[in-house]
RNA sequence: AGGCGGAUAGCUCAGUUGGGAGAGCGCUGCUUUUACAAGGCAGAGGUCACAGGUUCGAUCCCUGUUCCGCCUACCA
């Protein structure tokens, strides 16, 4: 319990290390099944183990923590479950970098040790984005924690693969899969990230087998994979090529001839030379033309995307070239095919060529399509129900423009592949029999992994056979591909609440209320979630899937480590305080649009924690003999408005956190708490406050205690740290701000009447203090004011006020009747019915408000024409609304009455200026 | 190539049944007054990208154009 005694700033590191500990002590953000109040349950985007918290995290947790704070104070029974994954390729990066430094390598000490090197390296640094999440004030139950490699998410894993395996939804097949020959391992296809490169394109002449002086010209990108070539494809109907279909050519730098096929799917008339090579294993495209025609498969490179000897013999490729070519890379390969290709006079163009090529997403690295035996999962009969649940709203994507987004990649979603050649992992639980493959079991790699052809018979359980079913056979090679991180964060949403087994968590939390992400992982992630959820709990994983702006930099840049402009979320927290960066993160979050982030937005809003600190500070100067909130009996026209104005801004923030308008929301409570809260309510109740006999004194206290601490409950979920801090030296029920109820809107604290006498008020002072500034007194200057209205009910109104008039205008007010107001050495100002007349003393330049005059005469004028032109269009009166009309007819009436006061007050001003 | 999004004040962005253009930051002037100079007060600043259309009326709805961004993709 710290002390009211709060200092000049605030400094927020002592603050936030202090309940951030409080708060996971307690136990505050545990959950249980038995806990009252319908669920409302979040599972994080676990992020990964070798990642620190970046200003991506940071957003995607606030709203997260925003949402479970506010559904907490509102009496749900909150579950938000931590946790990490595994990220199989970029640990093993990690940890093989590590190996490296001394010395040795994955393959030097084997598989086993290998693991339990990677298991260190996860209890030593695994944890680091964890006590960051705390750090940020992330209130999730802590004791669930889950990592992706747990006993019970791995026995998820297992019984997922066994039964979609049994439902022949997983099986092994041999195509070209995206392979990154750094990783050495397959991709999916959203694991490679495409580029436009400036490459080259070449146009080769591939001479007619029965006459070899005449030539077909094949245009390509990749002229080294011309010796994989298994046929040449032209359209059927090209008139330049019919007759050559079922012709053949001889493949340059070959002793082969392949045939020339039609094709119409694969060629494009307009492009290139309108004739195109099919080399099928190198090929995504050329894999199905080959399929289609039958073509053979010659795969040229080995794994490390090298031409292979064995491939350079497949290809038949001459004998001359063929040491030359052997064991080089793409690039060097390209180079000497090329240089050949011409000193033979095969090469018949070069032009430079825009093209896309595929990156693999963890290393940059160039991908490379290759032919190899790999787990897929067949993913159509898994999509249909994930795009109908989404079609029909059972679960919601907001914001709605990122369904079509969805739709359309389910709709046209190819088979997943998820073996990954990596020992990180989930290893594939698949056993061969050595008995009945002893075959084809044979080779081995340098590495002691056992090479799996497509021919082999898995069997697929649970747990290692004991026998083979077959043959009896008791030894087994265990396939030794591990499976694609995605594929156990598929099943998050309930794999962390204990399935397979039927837990209470389980029954009690899924389906879970919102999933809180960004839009690239959409595909990774959210579409594979759904998938699972609905093939293994029958039902959605969640009701919504929020999807939030991208984090850029000022100048709209991806942050890079590389390009220097990151914002590192920890440093920020350091300097401006958590809260800070929470609340400008939340207020950047407008849908739609990425943020481009800056650290004087964040200032701003450690500004705004200071100006809430001061009020704090502030209000406790008089607070001091309030031990224990009471019911406010203040029926001040200051307390009945700012309570007001509060209620509408509790109905305000809830609207908008109910609709993921985390930017609307904190817009209303930084303009409430500043612009009215501080700006005029404290301001306008400073003098009964100040004055220790005043008879109000006690009412305005409570009142502005209630609406202090009301307003601190209300902004818990987006400043956490500082609304407890100031909430526990407040009185207050209970021991923590976490776990108080919501703000809810009341009906009597609607007080449209004082608010109404609020605008009329804001006018008047706002008149009065340009009046000030116009004339150039100086603020303490004793100035005698005369208000008039022409609204006699204004008048009335304003004459209950006269005390705040003259405490927040500091002068003497003369409230009077319009014919009343004096009419010499005086300058009048006009707004909205209101006018303002200062007594002009001493020898003032006048010439500074004749220009305000004047300017807002011409203003009027122009805004009255306007009007005026309108009401005076027959279209208009006869097809416009009628209150529309009368609206317009009202505005014009008042328009008029200022500029009748405001050339009369200008009038004055020229005579005395003329005096 | 296709799809989606954006273009509003110097900057970052709000702005829904179409009817007087807003905020924050920055800027200018005044101001150290007892919550706060990380403050207070006043103020300047905008053909709502461009061209058409619908309408009595368009920042808003429709069409087209330009520019920027993102995603998807098999132009070899």
């Amino acid at each position: 319990m710290s002390t009211p005694q709060l200092e000049k700033t605030y400094d927020p590191k002592a603050v936030e290390a202090r309940w951030s500990q409080v708060w996971d002590q307690q136990g505050y953000f545990h959950a249980s099944p038995t806990h009252p109040g319908q669920p409302y349950c979040i599972v994080i985007p676990p992020p990964n183990i070798t990642g620190s918290l970046h200003v991506g995290h940071a957003l995607n947790h606030s709203i997260q923590d925003i949402l479970i704070r506010w559904r907490r104070m509102q009496g749900r029974n909150v579950l938000w479950l931590p946790g990490t994954d595994h990220a199989g390729i970029a640990t093993q990066n990690v940890v093989e970098k590590q190996l490296m430094a001394e010395g040795a390598s994955r393959e030097s000490i084997g598989r086993e040790r290998f693991i339990e090197r990677v298991w260190q390296w996860k209890t030593t640094y695994g944890n680091t984005i964890v006590s960051q999440q705390k750090q940020l004030g992330e209130s999730c139950d802590w004791d669930r924690l889950r990592f992706t490699m747990d006993e019970g998410l791995s026995k998820a894993v297992l019984e997922v693969f066994v039964r979609l395996h049994e439902d022949g939804l997983i099986y092994r097949g041999e195509r070209l899969i995206n392979w990154c020959p750094r990783c050495l391992t397959a991709l999916s296809d959203i694991e490679v990230e495409h580029e436009d490169v400036k490459g080259k394109l070449y146009t080769i002449r591939y001479p007619l087998a029965k006459d070899p002086t005449q030539y077909l010209l094949v245009a390509t990108t990749r002229p080294e994979t011309m010796l994989g070539d298994t046929a040449v494809a032209v359209h059927p109907e090209d008139e330049r090529y019919r007759h050559l279909i079922d012709e053949e050519v001889r493949l340059p730098l070959t002793t082969r001839t392949i045939p020339i096929v039609k094709d119409a799917i694969l060629v494009d008339r307009e492009f290139g030379t309108g004739a195109v090579k099919i080399t099928p294993a190198h090929d995504f495209n050329d894999e199905k033309a080959g399929e289609r025609h039958h073509l053979r498969r010659i795969s040229l490179f080995n794994e490390h995307a090298q031409l292979s000897p064995l491939g350079l013999q497949e290809a038949q490729v001459d004998d001359a070239i063929r040491g030359e070519l052997a064991l080089t890379s793409v690039q060097d390969a390209r180079g000497i095919v090329v240089k050949e290709l011409d000193s033979r006079g095969l090469l018949a163009a070069t032009d430079p060529h825009k093209m896309p090529i595929g990156k693999c997403y963890r290393c940059k690295t160039v991908v490379e399509p290759f032919l190899s035996p790999q787990w897929f999962v067949k993913i159509q009969p898994l999509a249909e129900p994930a795009i109908e649940v989404v079609e029909t709203g059972q679960v919601r994507i907001i914001p709605e423009g990122w369904k079509n987004n969805y739709l359309g990649w389910m709709r046209d979603i190819k088979d997943w592949c998820i073996s990954r050649q990596i020992w990180w992992g989930h290893q594939i639980p698949a056993w061969y029999c050595k008995g009945c493959n002893a075959d084809i079991l044979l080779s081995t790699k340098p590495d002691g992994t056992w090479v799996i052809p497509l021919e082999a018979k898995p069997i697929v359980a649970k747990t290692p056979p004991t026998h083979c079913p077959n043959c009896g056979g008791q030894e087994f090679i265990h396939d030794p591909d591990v499976l694609d991180t995605w594929f156990s964060s598929a099943l998050w949403p309930f794999s962390t609440l204990g399935w397979p087994e039927q837990t209470p968590e389980l029954k009690k939390y899924y389906p879970t209320s919102t999933l809180v992400t960004g839009l690239d992982i959409l595909f990774f992630w959210v579409a594979r979630m759904i998938m699972m959820g609905l093939k293994f709990m029958g039902d959605v994983p969640f009701r919504d899937v929020y999807i939030h702006a991208l984090v850029r930099d000022v100048e709209g840049q991806k942050m890079s480590k590389s390009k220097g402009n990151v914002i590192d979320p920890l440093h920020v927290m350091e300097q401006f305080g958590t809260d800070a960066l929470r609340f400008t993160l939340a207020s950047m979050a407008s849908p739609g649009r990425d943020i481009k982030l800056a650290e004087e937005r964040i200032e701003g809003y450690r500004n705004f924690a200071n100006k809430i600190w001061n009020a704090a500070r502030f209000a406790h100067i008089y607070l001091a003999g309030i031990k224990e909130s009471m019911p406010p009996t203040d029926r001040s026209f200051p307390g009945l408005w700012i309570r007001s104005r509060l209620n509408d801004t509790i109905q305000v923030v809830t609207m908008e956190l109910e609709a993921y308008r985390f930017d609307r929301a904190t817009n209303a409570l930084y303009h409430f708490f500043w612009h009215e809260y501080c700006d005029w309510y404290l301001e306008l109740i400073k003098p009964v406050l100040q004055d220790t006999m005043h008879p109000q004194g006690s009412a305005t206290r409570r009142m502005l205690q209630e609406t202090l601490e009301v307003f601190l409950r209300l902004l818990h979920p987006f400043m956490p740290f500082i609304s407890e801090e100031i909430w526990q030296t407040l009185p207050h029920t209970g021991e923590t701000i976490v776990t108080q109820p919501y703000p809810v809107t009341q009906t009597d604290w609607h007080d449209p009447s004082s608010e109404e006498t609020f605008h009329l008020f804001e006018q008047c002072i706002g008149l009065m203090r340009t009046a000030r500034v116009l004339l150039n007194y100086p603020p303490g200057k004793e100035v005698r004011f005369f208000v008039t209205h022409e609204d006699p009910a204004a008048i009335v109104r304003l004459g209950t006020l006269e005390q705040e008039l003259v405490h927040l205008g500091r002068g003497q007010i003369s409230l009077t009747h319009v014919s009343q107001r004096p009419m010499s050495n005086v300058l009048g100002l006009i707004r909205d019915g209101v006018t303002v007349g200062v007594s002009v003393e001493g020898d003032v330049d006048l010439n500074k408000a004749l220009d305000r005059l004047v300017k807002q005469i011409a203003e009027t004028d122009r805004e009255s024409q306007r009007l005026d032109g309108k009401l005076k269009s027959a279209d208009f009166v006869s097809k416009a609304p009628p209150e529309v009309i009368t609206d317009h007819q009202d505005r014009l009436r008042a328009l008029s009455r200022d500029r009748a006061m405001l050339t009369s007050s200008e009038q004055q001003l020229r005579a005395m200026l003329g005096a």
